[in-house]
DNA sequence: ACGTGTCAAGTGCTGAACAATTGAGCAGTC
DNA sequence: GACTGCTCAATTGTTCAGCACTTGACACGT
């Protein structure tokens, strides 16, 4: 199992890596223990590099530790959902109010990162969608200039997206935000910024609505046996 | 009775505050290299466990990784010291306008940081007075109640305090800045939160360029040899 | 049902080993 | 002398085996 690759980042990033992706694809959904000897045996890696692994993933928040207890990915709250809102609002209204037209380059990824999105969603594949919509939104704290906060909100991306594509595996409809992306694109190369900074509160807001009502609808039916 | 509540953290996260703690007090500069095995025979542990805590201390900015080269103490450039005030300009405006009287539980430690400020400066320690600044600052975003905020905000004020520390050890003069603190906790009880928002603008401002200036003057004296 | 004791499984950490990479010193060549 | 390439010791990256300790489950006796 040699990667024929020359591997300039170390084993346990790659690692970490995997482990994110299958995290944020859902195929290790909320609550799934991760055993150390299973893990480093399937792929082929160390105990200990295992567990540098799930250090990083920890701290980035998408796997919970307890003591003597191992790893399992981490839970959303609603409580989660609800901070990790606030600090979107927090971050993206100054980022579009931040926006100068001569941030080219964020321009086009973020026509790239639109039409992403607008072809997943006439594919019907919610998942790519979703990764296409935040992926949209991540590019927006662009416009701050700002190294950490940029490594920072992808970080809370990351864990919305967990419990993201949870629900949105079960509800088809994205809850008909399908134009909204494209206005916002549209105001931001307009430079009407101020309208767009009400138009991302706006969407913000509903797609908090939208994410806790279904969050708490499963919490529910999960409560219910 | 749990008179015994001594291992309930982990060595390796043990390792990792005492390394935090060094850093963070200026025992180690900036640039110092830290070999793992010396670490781990000065420190009574494992290679194994001090890896685990480098790894922490990097992804929390305090220390940089190069690949087979160890791991050294970060330095703190200008443009660091300008994104991370700008994140704190982002998050401590907002977070005293949502400042509520009933928050009693803050506004009792904000006292008391201030008062282990203002006696720190009366005793001429500038250790513990920017410890105790930047525990102030800190303590603000908790009126935004959002715990991903603190810990984040905690990380940036980390690595601030690094770059401080060097700074205020050969000026003894903070910049006259000792009554804005006590002004910023008036205006905050009082109420009278936009003044005590702009105070702040103003005091963020004042404090970078300060910064700013004498880190600058440091890089010349530095080059100059 | 209710403690309680036992036990396998798994984590936390150690210490030793080996491979891979780096930087420095040293040689040789032009 | 400057450049190139070589060797080599030091250090990191990773693996491995093993032991102490914690935990959860199961079985036991009351």
């Amino acid at each position: 199992m040699e990667l024929a690759e020359i591997t300039r980042i170390s084993v346990a990033d790659q690692v970490a890596s995997i482990l994110r992706q299958r995290i944020l694809n859902g195929e290790l959904p909320p609550g799934t223990a991760l055993q150390e000897i299973s893990t480093a045996a399937s792929l082929g890696v160390s105990r200990n590099t295992v567990r540098e692994a799930t250090r990083i993933l920890s701290l980035e928040g998408l796997l919970k530790r307890s003591a003597h207890r191992g790893v399992s990915v981490a839970h959303l709250s609603l409580k989660d959902v609800a901070e990790i809102y606030q600090v979107r609002r927090l971050l993206e209204i100054p980022a579009v109010l931040a926006a100068k037209p001569d941030s080219t380059e964020v321009f086009s990824e973020l026509r790239g990162s639109l039409e992403g999105y607008e072809r997943a969603v006439d594919e019907v594949d919610w998942v790519r969608a979703v990764r296409f919509d935040l992926q949209f939104h991540t590019l927006l704290i662009r416009f701050l200039r700002n190294r950490r906060l940029e490594s920072f909100y992808q970080k809370l991306i990351g864990e919305l997206r967990m419990g993201m594509v949870l629900v949105d595996r079960k509800h088809d409809d994205p809850g008909g935000l399908v134009p909204v992306h494209r206005r916002i694109y549209e105001l931001l190369t307009a430079g009407e910024l101020a309208e767009c900074a009400r138009l991302i509160a706006q969407h913000l807001h509903d797609s908090e609505s939208r994410l806790t009502q279904i969050m708490g609808q499963q919490a529910l039916q999960e409560s219910r046996k």
